[in-house]
DNA sequence: ATGAAAGCGCTAACAG
DNA sequence: CTGTTAGCGCTTTCAT
């Protein structure tokens, strides 16, 4: 036996293919094809065994740069997220990142904190790490950088919010039904006159929530007045209080509100504190995504629920369909959504309404 | 001119270093350093000009997996969460990404969800990777995963925790003032017997936030009673509930309750409420970090802030350190925590305790 | 100032 | 079954 190589179990420096080779006295393509499952067949049993041991002595790993070279493929995806502080978006990442890693994948996050340039600058570097594919967050009718991506060959789908564009794979809730669902709740509490918060148009929550709402309005007794809807810009607290104080300035008679999500609800708060109205007894109000300590809220908030880390869980699912088999046609998945009754929601004052 | 060589704009395929030298008619290397703003001035400006146009005219981006494996340096890092539904997890990983975003490096999200094979493959996974430093948020005292990877080699840096070593570079809260600052608060509003939930004890924050809550009461009038403190488990809202239960049920009396998180504060609300004891009017609850939605509780929690962005933007900037000049001593950076009064904290019922 | 050549660590034909 | 050869796309000596 020859003793002059490095007999020393590779003190610092990373063992590589070509050490373990050394070691087992075979030619590296022989590691490689013994350390991956798909091609140990091809090898000796005697020999892969030898092989493993030594692997496992020099504590070898593969290099999955050096892999990904030579195969064109990262094995990382990039999660694109409008901003990591919004409290849905992490249940959503986490149904994502547990599918992905359990299929052998890593996560690349990248926060675009609106900003469409920080956005761009993501989907740049996802490119340039050779991404296998993206997950947006961020689709809105006016993103022109998910646009030029899509297409471009790079793997992408959608989540929570989509593109009118249907045959863009998607995770979304069916906002149709989280727009009807709060709206057969107040009705069937007796609510007659009630106002509505929309969430910005661009975006396929803001425009579909609005749609169930108003489908479900007419489809009840008194149908809605086009007077009582304002649209928020942002899903934000204070685009919330805005609007609902605008409703509030209107003059017009309601004895509920319904925000097209929990952020807009809580503005809701504020600006029925500020005009002395109480909720629920003088007028209700109901929001959507049953977001994390909704619970908590002041009163609890009646909300629509939506399994957010499933619907995580369901995008990872139609990405990695997408990079396996490029070739099968784009799905959308719609995630149902369940009514959550807390305490901001109460029967109105008088029965009928009307001043 | 020759124009039999592709002509078209390319249609598919990324330009690659080769694709512009020929159509610059240079030699790759020349490309390489055309490109490279620190090798720029290697090459005649004129040529260079070129080289940029063509390089422009195909779109070239480089590829960042090639680079890697050349330079064997990926720009990435990991950044590995016990739990993305911490509610202080959000905050500090967005300071993160956007500092290591600025300094051109990419985040590798990684979840443990609390289990430690989790972290091992996730830390595995990083060393595969080729990722150049890691962010752990998970350190805890019988955490082995860390400790192996820790002197490794890989560049590591903790935040928000830290581990006893002090020779580990970290970024946390001042605890100990975290600690001394409620008590404060407390004792100005004329609290003398105040009880303690405290945190894990196996984590920095817990321990640290508990000695400094301990040093203040004995610095304060009434010295503590050993009695009145009770550890939780985990940091969550069931073990602040059943803390603070056991609180109760010891029959001593207290008038206030200072919890070493939030989501145990949030605990107390639940077990008081049960008990039906108002908060503040019967017990004052004090917590710790200043979760989002924290003044949206039911009574807004008091509570301390800490500054979560900038604690995860000075890890990054810790790490940074480290990757490029691993020779410097590590150092350890302390933020400091403000107190924010809310309305979970009023004076005592009676002026002076006892029953 | 630029070209030639080598090689990062790995896998995939293609022999034998 | 195993070794040889080649090359993924890039940077970097080393010549010239």
């Amino acid at each position: 036996m020859s003793d002059d190589h490095a007999t020393t179990p590779a003190p610092k420096r990373r063992a590589t293919l070509r050490d373990v080779a050394r070691l087992a006295e075979v030619h590296t393509s022989t590691v490689s094809r013994a350390l991956n499952r798909n091609t140990r067949s091809m090898v000796d049993p005697e020999t892969a065994e030898r092989v493993l041991a030594v692997a496992a002595y020099l504590d070898y790993r593969p290099n999955l740069i050096a892999r990904g070279l030579k195969l064109s493929r990262s094995h990382s995806v990039g999660v694109l997220v409008p901003d990591l502080l919004n409290p849905v978006v992490p249940p959503i990442v986490q149904g994502i990142e547990a599918r992905l890693v359990e299929a052998g994948y890593v996560v690349l996050l990248g926060n675009a904190n609106h900003v469409q340039a920080r956005e761009q600058a993501f989907v740049d570097a996802m490119r340039d790490q050779q991404a296998d594919g993206l997950i947006a967050f961020t689709a809105s009718d006016d993103d022109e950088v998910l646009r030029s991506i899509i297409g471009s060959g790079v793997p992408v789908v959608l989540v929570n919010r989509t593109l009118p564009d249907e045959s863009i794979p998607a995770a979304v809730p069916d906002d149709i039904l989280c727009g009807s669902l709060v709206v057969d709740h107040l009705v069937k509490l007796g609510h007659e006159r009630i106002a509505y918060v929309a969430g910005p148009q661009r975006t396929s929550t803001g425009s579909r929530r609005r749609q169930g709402f108003e489908a479900a309005m007419n489809r009840s007794l008194k149908p809605f007045n086009p007077a009582l809807l304002v649209e928020a810009a942002r899903y934000t607290e204070a685009e919330g209080a805005r609007c609902c104080r605008e409703l509030l300035a209107s003059g017009i008679d309601f004895t509920a509100v319904v925000a097209a999500n929990d952020m807009l609800a809580l503005g809701c708060y504020d600006a029925l504190g500020e005009a002395g109205r109480a909720c629920p007894e003088d007028i209700s109000v109901v929001g959507c995504n049953d977001m994390p300590f909704a619970d908590r809220f002041n009163p609890p908030l009646t909300t629509v629920n939506i399994a957010h880390a499933e619907l995580g869980a369901a995008a990872a699912e139609l990405l990695l369909e997408r990079i396996e088999s490029p070739l099968v046609p784009p799905k959308q998945v719609v995630v149902s959504p369940t009514l959550v009754v807390r305490k901001s929601s109460a029967p109105p004052r008088s029965p009928a309404g009307g001043r």
